[in-house]
DNA sequence: GGAACATTTAGATATCTGTCAAAATATCGA
DNA sequence: TCGATATTTTGACAGATATCTAAATGTTCC
């Protein structure tokens, strides 16, 4: 993968990884990621650029909202890496 | 997995990923593990105790060593978690 | 252009984390 | 039991991180 430093610490969140699980369902804007959890939307915001630092996630402004969605290539490759190790031998 | 957070705290970091790549060759007493990193003892064996809580290694006493090797369950149980966000609708 | 809305950025702060040196614990061999 | 070796634990500290409030930026609609 791209950085997988950058993809680690971002698994790394509950919240971070809440939102991934959101972007499951289906692509949302800022405030509606921010809607399901108790902190601010600037706290939202600080971690939807780390996710989209690592990648996990892109986002694309559609008029006066900006549109989070999953990017499934990262997750690619971080299973890939994680089946590396855990392959038998 | 038996918990999700101590398992993607683990991996994110460096350090501890090398650790399990390096036990992915074989089995090492934390004395061997250490040689390979650049810090002290003291530093490794944190690390291999939070590998342990995350259980993603198991140790075993030897005699005079402890000797640490991969549990590939978890990994197993990393991969259902992040395949659940990666399959395609 | 200006008000209203959505989101990010900046600055501050408390907590968490990785690291070290030193002390403590555990095992082995003489 | 004593001394040597292996590893962990403790206590301290610098740097990273999550969070907040307030200010700044970008977009739409009138």
């Amino acid at each position: 993968m791209s950085n997988p430093q950058s993809v680690f610490k971002a698994l790394a969140d509950p919240t971070r990884r809440a939102i991934l699980r959101l972007l499951r369902e289906r692509d949302m804007t800022a405030g509606e990621i921010a809607a399901h959890f108790p902190v601010t939307r600037a706290s939202i915001s600080h971690h939807l650029a780390l996710l989209k630092q690592a990648n996990l996630v892109v986002d694309e402004r559609r008029g006066q909202h900006i549109v989070y969605s999953l990017n499934t290539t990262v997750f690619q490759e971080v299973l890939a890496w994680l089946m590396e190790l855990a392959r038998p031998e």
